[in-house]
DNA sequence: TTGTAAGCGTTATCAG
DNA sequence: CTGATAACGCTTACAA
């Protein structure tokens, strides 16, 4: 009694809960149950259905359960770019705590475009129990909006302290306050009264934390801070601003690592050694150890921390309404003592 | 008349298309067509529907629609590890293509294990539209029950010629023959006479096309090749396997980048000079130019080339049966002549 | 312990 | 052009 539906060359074989019923002589209820494993159930029939589910190789239909449960065992996951390791590492330690417990993902990425973004977030929106934005470019009130509709566990971004229903989502983010402190306290030590900061996305909650954070940490000890744009936090837009940096500087702080090892990659190409004549922080720590030449001195603020945090929020949003991942700065051999002439 | 359901301290609030209709003061059947945008609605009434549509923020459910179409709207994508680049930038590529489509993505990390991608599919199977399987570690016969039931697409990996339904799936595949043939004619023109190859993961189908490729390059020139397992094919593995490699090894050719640098950091840690005491080639070019160092001397066979293919495959399933990338060699700096004491 | 029937949100098939 | 009504696959009161 199967249903047989040919379409382009394929003949589709599903198998619904209705025929396993029919095959076990029982009624779709007590099909239903003893596959759920109800115990208003008794062990014969149970063990009947079960026997006539295997054979006819019946697997249930989510969206059937779905759509009546009010639940889809998925949750969504959006976030600006996807082809930036600090969003792959994220998701990689997010998937590995939720699928244990046979949940689906459904990933999106924005495309650094909040529109993209609002977009995704109506179409996931119906096939999730929760929602994770990762560094989200939306607005506040965007996402209290969606957040009122499921629940929400946003990541990397925190909502003005004003918003109306902080108490409706989850919010994890990382504490860069430390790390960029010890960053700057580390450089003065070794000299340094001036350095240059190679910033993150212009929309991005996270970078104007980093900026913020290192503006007072300078302003704090004197050191002069200089600001330069980074088009894309990624590699190659590292490479291309540390050709035109001014040729006084001696100390780049950069967004991320990924900038950092671009500064690295163009420093080599013109014989500046690190950290003789340059000293490079990065910060992230999202590199194998060995990658970097010099090892890169960085500001740990694990994005693989951000997700393990981010999968509790999603498990549990009751208990995990905030969290924060701690920075610190690992000192490694890409910053180095300033030139006397330099002091 | 808006349904209030009270969970977790948050009000659902879902517009469902029958408010929309009563609102609208239509059916509900009108409402759907009105929405949908059938031509047989008359323009007034397909007004009112979605003025009464918008007001009331309504948003179809995906769930809903699925079970009466047949369709989602979503894909299914499942690869053996996530954390690796070439997954990284493959999905990237299907992603852009594919979402300019509406198409949602659901993934899947199998940790190269073909249970664990087997339990993937059976929960992707009822909500997704078609499926693509990358590097899949699952038997023939695995994948060919599932292309039975929807859709598959099979990136980086090819069923055995034997095979009773290759007609019900495609495969995309990277055609290494031609890069490993070049690189080692390359590294013979040189003057070398052996090298050392670091293997791929045992139970992947392009780890055994890699081999059997070079193998057959080596044989055809009389050069002596020796086979290195690497347990995985990461930057860490290959820093592990080349701290271990025989003293008298001048050549490495590595299953991928990652493997390589590890490769290249272990040599700088030890004060091997490459390529001058020793050669190294990659294999996928998948790192941005500058970030290894020596440049590193690959064999071009883009992952992100092998995701457009894929994404063609699934949204064109009928004429994309069978694609294939090509691959060719990318001489840079990290190879060089043999020593003359070697030759 | 099991069966009947309602309904989740949508589209599709019929009549009108 | 529009409106009832029947599905889609499943779970879950409510009855038996």
């Amino acid at each position: 009694m199967s249903i047989l539906d040919v379409s382009g060359g394929r003949v589709k074989v599903t198998t619904t809960i209705r025929q396993v019923a029919a095959a076990a002589g029982v009624s779709l209820a007590t099909a239903s149950r003893a596959l759920s494993g109800s115990p208003a159930v008794v062990e014969s029939t149970r063990k009947r259905v079960q026997q006539a589910a295997d054979d006819l190789d019946y697997n249930p239909s989510r969206l059937g359960r779905s759509l009546v449960t009010g639940s889809t065992g998925n949750i969504g996951l959006i976030f600006p770019d996807i082809s930036n390791p600090f969003y792959t590492q994220f998701l990689a330690e997010l998937e590995s705590v939720v699928a244990a417990r046979d949940i689906g993902i459904l990933i999106g990425d924005a495309h650094e475009d909040s529109h993209r973004e609002a977009s995704l977030l109506r179409q996931m929106v119906t096939q999730v129990d929760s929602l994770v934005l990762v560094s989200s470019r939306m607005t506040d009130a965007q996402i209290t909006a969606a957040a009122v509709r499921l629940p929400v566990v946003l990541a990397n971004r925190r909502l003005a302290p004003g918003s109306i229903v902080p108490e409706l989502l989850s919010q994890i983010v990382i504490d860069v306050e430390p790390g960029f402190s010890a960053a700057v306290d580390h450089l003065y030590a070794l000299g340094h009264r001036r350095l240059t900061y190679l910033d993150g996305p212009a929309r991005s909650w996270s970078a104007r934390e980093k900026r913020a954070s290192l503006t007072r940490a300078c302003a704090r000890l004197g050191v002069d801070l200089s600001i330069v744009p980074v088009e894309k936090p990624d590699f190659e837009s590292g490479r291309q601003v540390a050709r035109h940096l001014d040729p006084n500087t001696t100390v780049v702080v950069a967004f991320n690592d990924q900038v950092a090892l671009g500064v690295l990659s163009t420093c080599r190409d013109r014989g500046i050694v690190v950290p003789v004549n340059m000293s490079v922080v990065g910060c992230d720590d999202s590199l194998p150890i060995g990658l970097a030449w010099p090892a890169l001195t960085t500001i740990d603020s694990s994005s693989r921390s951000l997700g393990a945090l981010a999968a509790q929020a999603v498990l549990n949003p009751a208990v995990h309404r905030t969290g924060s991942v701690p920075t610190r700065l690992v000192v490694r051999e890409s910053t180095g003592p300033a030139r006397p002439s330099m002091v």
